[in-house]
DNA sequence: TAAGTTAGCGTACAGTTGTAAGCTGAGATT
DNA sequence: AATCTCAGCTTACAACTGTACGCTAACTTA
């Protein structure tokens, strides 16, 4: 194995050791140096050579859960393109993505509202990303005005993360009866933009 | 000053010194008994006549903040009998509470996802509560189905929770932009379940 | 083949943590 | 007045942290 090889395999180790700790009682300022060292199989000292600091392999992490996000809604588009409805389909990625994806996830939210402001504005930019997609569909299937379908897709992504936060503590059968609650939230919402659509129009 | 008003003082500069810690950069996992110790004023093992560990002083601290929360709500609905827009009222009372009790507020938002199961179940509660509040208040303005108002609360309550978040890291003009897409989103949310309602009668 | 680069290691240190043990002095009780 | 109670203190310890320093051994390049 070359030189760069096995260091972009040590590399890789830390991350997954750091993700592996991300469990449900330990949040990125809560994992130390010596830990993810510990985890990645090197000595403490030997994580400099691939990271500045904590901070820097935080920030990667927040990226990667980002990419994640990202593939997540091609998926769901693809699924809906193959006939869908469009509120259910999503919905039920979404939450396959969180029990498949149960450490990326939370750290997404966590982080959302943790204690480092660079963490919150990274998050913060992902899920703008993924707002202004959604937007960009909203505007694309419904031909409504880019404003309220800003604000539709805001209000629908919130609702969807609020609830994925909800459904990663609970068992199977209150999974279910989530998705169903939130599916009825997110058909609200389009009803009531759609609603004021044509409010304004008359 | 009796014993008794002494040890209650020094318990209150306790809870006092732990919220002045709890900026936006430290969480409640994040503080040390000793930091807390000393913000009070009083030695480290001291702490311990008051409280049996830092867990303890967490859920009181949450306890408080869900005591704040009812009063904020209680003045809502003062505000709104004595003739304001439920929505719109509504939503400028939880923006100023965000505004006046920053560290209050943080302390939910930031336990609500935070690493310790018992504190992400306390917060949970206090806004199980409120919604449920809220439902009664709606069953009653509306004359609506005791379920679909239900799930017309949670809607409201998780994104008027989320805009608060964002709101506590803008600058003044960006928190009225803020409160003003989630009175549109609201308003969404109000017109879908109406709508919603009269589907199912017919 | 010789020289240079570098991933990873071991040792070391100062700083922080929670908390156990036992003392003191002042308010409370009799 | 004598005794009891107990809030707060000082001291102490083991565990953990980040990271500075210098070494080794293996890969890379000239």
């Amino acid at each position: 194995m070359s030189r760069q090889e096995q260091k972009l395999k040590t590399r890789q180790n830390i991350i997954n050791g750091a993700f592996s700790l991300l469990d449900e009682n330990r949040s990125l300022s809560a994992i130390s140096l010596r830990e993810v060292s510990r985890a990645a199989g090197i000595a403490p000292t030997s994580f400099y050579r691939h990271f500045k600091d904590m901070d820097e392999l935080g920030l990667t992490l927040v990226d990667e859960a980002g990419l994640a996000l990202r593939q997540l809604m091609r998926q769901a588009r693809r699924r809906i393109a193959s006939g869908g409805s469009v509120i259910g389909t999503s919905v039920d990625t979404f939450m396959e993505f969180i029990a498949g994806n149960t450490n990326v996830f939370r750290l997404l939210l966590r982080e959302h509202t943790g204690t480092s402001a660079a963490y919150r504005m990274a998050v913060f930019r992902e899920i703008q990303h993924f707002i202004e997609e959604l937007t960009d569909y909203i505007t694309e299937q419904l031909q409504v005005e880019y404003s309220i379908a800003n604000i539709q897709a805001d209000a629908m992504v919130r609702l969807v993360f609020s609830a994925g936060a909800e459904a990663l503590e609970a068992d199977a059968q209150l999974r279910t009866e989530i998705a169903d609650r939130v599916k009825s939230q997110l058909r609200f919402i389009q009803l009531g933009a759609a609603a004021t659509l044509l409010t304004a129009a008359s």
